[in-house]
DNA sequence: CGGCTGATGATCT
DNA sequence: GATCATCAGCCGG
């Protein structure tokens, strides 16, 4: 499979504009076991004044990288279980970025299922806690460039998205109208429920 | 399949 | 001490 690396500066600056570019793109996660990629089919922007985003309240210890520049990676624990993929977005000092909520399995099946626990490939990352189990995504991630050479970045295959679907976002009380989430229609590998991906 | 709920711990106040 | 950008397991239809 021929994977090339994504550069800083194709990312699109505006993060809705990042989280719908990021759709069809891959995720690539480098273990000394060898490689784990997936084609991404489902994202949500977290903008920058967005009470659901992290940011909001300002920078602390936990969200710092969040803050950071455009491409790199910003991992934090949903409750308490769950690491959380994001690609930060914007423009350093804003604090905008975009979660990366499922992927179709490329590379490294086998490798994903001995993570998961589970065989079926069509729910080893439909989610994002799934994803990051699947990926074998740590907070020691958080911060890293994935424009550039490591452990985890950002790259492109020879296969267009799909059309893509716009919804509101899943499991968030504040600005929960707004259409934020975006997903390949038709997709085994898209999670939520199923009016929100039609 | 859809809806509900407990688990679980880092983080911030 | 409250709040979570979730998930697996269980239950009813």
């Amino acid at each position: 499979m021929r994977i090339t690396r994504l550069t800083r500066a194709e990312l699109p600056v505006d993060t809705t504009e990042l989280a719908r570019f990021l759709i069809g793109k891959v995720v690539i996660r480098d273990l000394p076991e060898g490689r784990i990629s997936g084609r991404i089919v489902e994202t949500e922007a977290y903008l920058h004044g967005d009470a659901a985003a992290h940011s909001f309240i300002g920078e602390t210890p936990r969200n710092r990288s969040l803050f950071g520049e455009r491409g790199h990676a910003y991992v934090y624990v949903s409750y308490g279980i769950h690491r959380m993929l994001n690609v930060v977005g914007g423009s350093p000092g804003v604090g905008t970025g975009v979660l990366i909520r499922a992927a179709e399995p490329l590379e490294g099946i086998e490798l994903m299922q001995a993570r998961r626990g589970l065989s079926d490939v069509t729910d080893l990352a439909r989610g994002p806690g799934k994803l990051a189990q699947a990926f074998e995504i740590t907070l020691g991630l958080s911060d890293i460039d994935m424009t550039a050479e490591g452990p985890l970045w950002l790259g492109r295959i020879d296969r267009p998205a799909g059309e893509i679907g716009v919804s509101v976002r899943i499991g968030i009380t504040k600005e929960a109208d707004r259409p934020l989430r975006f997903y390949e229609r038709g997709s085994k590998f898209v999670s939520g429920r199923k009016v929100l991906n039609i």
